[in-house]
DNA sequence: CGCGCCGTTGAGCCCGTTCAAAAAGTGTGG
DNA sequence: CCACACTTTTTGAACGGGCTCAACGGCGCG
């Protein structure tokens, strides 16, 4: 789809939002959502690759991820990239710092053809003193973040190349699946190996052969972008979770 | 200090909080103040390895660290463990699951005595409703914890073990001394080096020689649970950072 | 004084890295 | 539809940072 074909197209109204359940309106009813929908300045659209925001920029704006996929990561020296987490539709980006007044913290950018609603500073703060309930909302989803990334650290820093890899991809698989209760058992999955490998704290080559693995132990199936789990209580002991951890959390 | 002779000290008032300025209630007047605190529940003095609360339990209550130091962790199988983070006094505990309505994803355990102060949920809830400021309050302290989340997270995944360890120890340095402005160059640090090694994900082993070869290079000098860092940049260096990373935030 | 926790040191090994290169896939323009 | 460039995936060989296993010294506390 070209730029200047993909321009024409409407922008969603939010009432008819496909992600709003997961999103930060859940909250309210209909009637709101149609008040509501004034804070948003913009709806943008991206394509591959595109940053949304950059480590070091002042940060005016937060945004709620609409279609597409997203990953935070922040840039060391010596060419060395950690990626911090990945973000799926209804995700809600960037109010970190914006919320501060400060400086972004981290970079984002879109992994493929994405689209974001746009809701700068001031709305963001009208929005929580007209409607308190979002205030209580926002925390909640900056918790399940706060969970996931408790999650990640304790990975990285206290599992194996195996189980790291094992709960990224278990962990990916579940939150889409929440996404599109109705599809396949395979899913569409546009992360490179390098990207794994920056996220999980390997090497891409190591990253290489820790798939050949899982997918020879049946665990996974992984090509031409799309990831298949055929068991995923199975993975998640490769992974080393208690499989409690599977049913426990509804996860976003 | 006995314990009988603990609970015979007075229970401090807020409006004379020591550590209110880097707390939830830095946005009150005195006035206010004073009325919020009816929201307080308990004080709880705690000794040295008490918990706080445990992953798995249901979570009903917040807190503010008033004094002393807690960390919080997580425990996976085969007595591994994972240090996510360290809470200095003024630092808010616990809000992440309560809020979320749901179970604790991590547990919490001070390192030294200790006070808290308690937060029932609805207490938490009424606060938001009654006084909107607390909310934006702390969604920032929320998002000051993400940034160093993050910064725990590129570490552990993309550095070295003598980055790792040199990056905890200025990170820890730098936010007592926010704490303790008047005090020596050295500062109270009752960190274990088993607990470094489970906070920056290597072995204790390890850590004592990565801090035997810091030393030698005159970075640091911990001896005695007292930290001193003759030289911030210098060990920021050493860390990998950049050094602008030492006067740019303020850091709770 | 003895027990337990914490810090320290040595020797050898292994998981994941580095370096190198080829094969396969993907997108672009003619 | 094909040719070309670029990115991503895959494989091999050798190295090394941090781990494992084992033991000892020091210090606080009951």
């Amino acid at each position: 789809m070209g730029q200047l074909e993909q321009d024409k197209l409407p922008i969603p109204q939010c009432v008819a939002c496909p992600v709003r359940r997961l999103a930060l309106f859940q909250p309210l009813s209909p009637n709101e959502i149609q008040a509501a929908q004034r804070y948003r300045s913009e709806f943008r659209r991206l394509r591959r690759g595109d940053a949304i925001y950059a480590q070091g920029e002042p940060a005016h704006e937060t945004y709620t991820l609409f279609g597409g996929w997203a990953y935070l990561y922040q840039e060391l020296p010596a060419g060395r990239r950690q990626v911090l987490s990945f973000q799926l539709p209804g995700d809600l980006l960037g109010f970190q710092a914006e919320l501060a007044d400060g400086v972004r913290g981290h970079s984002a950018r879109v992994l493929s053809d994405a689209a974001l609603c746009v809701f700068p500073r001031d709305a963001m703060l009208a929005m929580f003193s007209e409607h308190p309930e979002l205030g209580i909302r926002l925390i909640w989803m900056a918790a399940q973040d706060q969970a996931l990334v408790h999650e990640h650290l304790a990975s990285i820093g206290r599992r194996s190349a195996l189980e790291r890899v094992a709960g990224l991809l278990l962990e990916l698989y579940l939150r889409i699946r929440v996404r599109q209760p109705g599809e396949g058992k395979d899913v569409p999955f546009p992360v490179t190996q390098s990207l794994i490998a920056d996220a999980v704290g390997l090497t891409k080559i190591h990253v290489n052969r820790t798939l050949r693995k899982l997918r020879e132990d049946g665990l996974l199936s992984l090509t031409h972008r799309r990831l298949e789990v055929p068991d995923p209580g199975r993975l998640a002991k490769a992974a080393g979770l208690s499989s409690a951890a599977l049913t426990q959390r509804p996860m976003i």
